[in-house]
DNA sequence: ATTATCTATAGATCTATAGATAATGC
DNA sequence: ATTATCTATAGATCTATAGATAATGC
């Protein structure tokens, strides 16, 4: 479940180690900066300059602090990937989900990806343009993207029982891509209007969820 | 089924009506260079002097053509658009599907929506790039997406005989959905990588269609 | 002494225009 | 005569650095 940080970041230099305690402070507040403003703007639309002034700092000060503008966003990816590595490994934790069935590992998973989605919009622009660039990038969010789904994957499986569809494996995984690509469009609406956009996020659970638990062929309905 | 392009173009002055024959050649030729950089590179990453270069002609000839770079985003949306509306079109026309049962139609959609996405690969990175500019734009998106659906959800509902589901009209809306952003992911797989993107395109849509028809609880399946 | 910060600016790039020259078609 | 094209360049913007000044902590 370790996302293996180390291996893209460990010999790259975005990042200038910190010795003084005001150094994570300012570093913070650039990286803070940048996801508001990419999220907002886009990578490309936010300036090196709209960034410091929004940290309140120094467009040659985030200089000292980051390789260029590209490490910054490597660096802030990073930093995004680290925490939803964390959320999620907690997130699929088995013990988390014990006595729970199906329908209540596939809702808790709709609810938490939609929340997370919504608490940490600049990573979806941020990981898209570290990934466009850099191929460690690409192989990090690859990763990421596994360890959810193989964590999802293995809560499902264990509970096969309840499973009717004759390829359960298949059907698993024909799910999960489903609801992935359901929530991507939920989550940026501008990449495809959705007819379902219209549905408050109860009723779009329930909508998806119904969907999925009828492909698998569930036991309890 | 008219996406009703004059709204958004009739008064606006993106391009300069042509006097000349020359002039649509000219007209043509960039619009075709701007396709192709803006899918390789992305709107922003793509200059006004390399669509120059590649269309064989100089920046002074596109700014003598076109009123700015955003003109020629929004005028080469427009020929995308109507592009496709006019596939769109033809493709949904009911003739065209007369004897046909749900399952063929969904399928002829599936294969139609791959091929015409990878036909025209500008036609996503244009028209995001339009709507995030302009709300003309973004209306004659989504009214274009609109026709699609439309003409696919009349299609199924001529054969809802066929439905077992007890809410018709909800169980094609949501595979609707979840068609569209299957084939959003399966096209842009750098959106969410895709467990399914090993596939090839037959046993894809066997599968999303598999799964399309057991929701809508096919009568025959 | 070292690290961090700021101001000022060089240098690159890109959009857009001015002005001169060439081609078109009534 | 009008329309289209090209070359050259102004002007804006943005990334990145140089060099001077200030703060930190062994």
């Amino acid at each position: 479940m370790d996302v293996g940080r180390t291996q893209w970041t460990a010999d790259l230099e975005w990042v200038r180690t910190p010795r003084q305690t005001r150094s994570e402070r300012t570093q913070t507040a650039v990286l803070d900066a940048a996801a508001a403003l990419f999220a907002e703007r886009g990578v490309d639309h936010a300036s090196v300059s709209d960034i410091a002034a929004r940290a309140g700092t120094s467009v040659g000060t985030i200089y000292h602090h980051f390789s260029d503008k590209q490490g910054l966003v490597f660096a802030l990816f990073d930093r995004l990937a680290a925490e939803l590595d964390a959320t999620t490994a907690d997130a699929v934790d088995p013990a988390r989900w014990h006595g729970a069935g199906i329908a209540d590992v596939l809702r808790g998973y709709l609810d938490f990806a939609l929340d997370v989605g919504r608490t940490l919009p600049a990573f979806r622009i941020v990981s898209r343009a570290a990934a466009a660039r850099d191929v460690g990038a690409r192989e990090l969010l690859e990763k990421l993207h596994r360890n959810i789904d193989e964590g999802v994957r293995a809560l499902l499986l264990a509970r096969a029982a309840e499973i009717t569809h004759p390829a359960r494996e298949l059907a698993v995984d024909l799910v999960l891509d489903q609801i992935a690509a359901m929530l991507l469009v939920r989550l940026e609406p501008e990449l495809r209007p959705s007819r379902l956009a219209e549905l408050d996020d109860d009723a779009w659970i329930d909508e998806t969820l119904h969907s999925a638990l009828t492909h698998l062929g569930l036991t309890t309905d």
